[in-house]
DNA sequence: TTGTATGCGTTATCAG
DNA sequence: CTGATAACGCATACAA
């Protein structure tokens, strides 16, 4: 900026005015500082900016996969929102682990970041620590809790279970099985379902649980060893997501079943391509682009008028009833 | 780290000494030192860090869409192996647009990455010239050049196109189609088959094009509307993406059409789920965790041993032949 | 409207 | 092995 400022004519300082805020600086100056940056392609150090003004204008952001739909469409809109207000992402994957979303949250911390952005509500004892201690906004987004650390906007992932048993109990299946990955919400969900279809209908539901991420290869591996090693012929599977719900259907299909008069599929997610499987996937949505709106401007709302006492918000879920169910 | 000195009873210097090298300092101090920090929770600035010593450790990282796995799971590769060496990535999306391009890497560079990745070699010229200013490493992906701007991994998607044509006519298919979304390279791959198609087999190659980006949704849609309104009724299609190649699955499978009898499907991308889509689905794979790793590689290595030429690296591309076509 | 002085929290350089 | 001192590039308070 003192560069700038030499050929402007000016001081460093005026320069620094000319970019935060033109209004404060003659128009015959800002012209003649504008052409000096556009002649030397200066561009601004935003780390000295943040160091000296205490803001980065950046906001970290912690997701469990990075190539998972469910957040990477939540990230998305969640972005949007920020930039449009000056604001960057920082984009983290940490895994499922507590204990590698801690080292990410330090290692984004020395950075500064104006506010967080974390997926889930369990953390480690030491990342509330370092989160309250940073004492900027954090966000805890898809799941709810009676003990947040500051905002959170989720649904209650057991309730969303049950929900699912009493939809498939209702609709008459007699039978019913689970498919998933073993993250720990689907997990929640998966025994809410099981609890609560058993109660309503008195039968077992049999499952088939997998360590890897959701993907269509997990949802056909489940089906087939319901199907040839757990006894189920016939009913509804609930699945910990829309992908899984899809290699389900597509299992199904190869087997020659009908969907979903042998074979049901409940989904979760309720992803975009969900009306675009065949037959078109029933599945259980949850509103993520308000999500991550509302935690955008959730944050901004924090940064303005600074601190006040935690808040819980239930955005709720709903049922999508297609064909597949 | 002033605060921390005092308590450990040494001056910021050595503090930061212990941080940065705990050899520098005796093991008695470093004790006195760690204490301390584990007390307080206290957590370095690498503002203020990357701000004194001129790095960052941070590296940028430009994607079109973080929502497509094409992306996502080359990023992940990528992040991995910078993770393991210290850096982290901020990544950011810039759509399909290279002024919207323009824009995020004026943003990044004000945060001083120490190394910049980017996908696709098409950039508008100030882009190219704010990367040459800046004065870092800057790796383009996913495409070669004659001009890269440092350094280069990809491969050729004209020479993809032409493949996958030669592949198709090889293979007996006497008509065939192209379904796909209109981003810059996917296009370039698709004329390339039609030209290549059409020199082999001297018909024409109808096809269905969207301004969306990929999906299931713009593969049913796009065999739907070659085969109601285009009179292609029989043959092999030229897809985008593994994801658009899925939706013409699904949509051949809606219509009771035989695959790959009456529609073959050729994908690109060789995602994971190809082999798990009914039937499984022919592809052309490009190695993306290699591609990711060697980006790295190449980042540290000039990290290290100081700029050098331009360097262009052609990673190829295989095709993957399964059942659909 | 513009400029001066000062500090943000580190690392680098040099000296002890 | 440790400490003093000077940057790093900007924003803020205050003065003119």
């Amino acid at each position: 900026m003192e560069m700038i400022g030499r050929i402007a004519g000016v001081s460093q300082v005026t320069v620094s005015r000319a970019l935060s805020d033109p209004s404060k600086v003659s128009p015959a100056t800002l012209r003649k500082i504008q052409d000096a940056i556009a002649a030397t392609g200066f561009v601004p150090n935003a780390l000295a900016g943040a160091l000296a003004s205490r803001r980065s204008r950046l906001v970290s952001t912690l997701v469990p996969s990075i190539t998972n739909l469910t957040y990477s469409s939540m990230v998305k809109s969640f972005a949007q929102e920020m930039r449009a207000q000056g604001y960057q992402i920082m984009l983290s994957e940490c895994g499922f682990d507590p204990a590698e979303e801690e080292a990410a949250v330090m290692t984004h911390l020395s950075r500064r970041p104006d506010a967080m952005l974390l997926v889930g509500t369990r953390h480690s004892a030491n990342t509330r620590k370092m989160l309250l201690a940073a004492g900027i906004p954090v966000v805890e987004v898809w799941d709810i809790t009676d003990t947040p650390i500051d905002l959170c906007f989720g649904f209650s992932h057991p309730e969303a279970g049950k929900a699912a048993a009493r939809f498939a109990a209702g609709a008459g299946y007699a039978r019913a099985a689970c498919v998933g990955a073993s993250d720990e919400r689907a997990l929640r969900r998966k025994e809410a379902f099981r609890a609560e279809f058993r109660a309503l209908t008195g039968t077992e539901v049999p499952e088939a649980r997998f360590e890897s991420e959701a993907s269509l290869g997990i949802g056909r591996a489940g089906l087939a060893r319901l199907l040839d090693t757990e006894g189920f012929e016939k009913g509804v599977v609930f699945c910990s997501s829309d992908l899984v719900a899809h290699g389900v259907l597509l299992e199904a299909a190869s087997r020659g079943l009908a969907i979903p008069g042998d074979i049901a599929v409940i989904g979760f997610g309720d992803q975009g391509f969900a009306p675009d499987t065949f037959p078109p996937l029933t599945s259980m949505r949850v509103d993520r682009g308000a999500l991550g709106a509302s935690a955008a401007r959730a944050i901004f709302d924090r940064l303005d008028r600074g601190h006040s006492a935690p808040i819980v918000t239930d955005i709720g879920f709903e049922i999508i009833r297609r064909e597949s169910a």
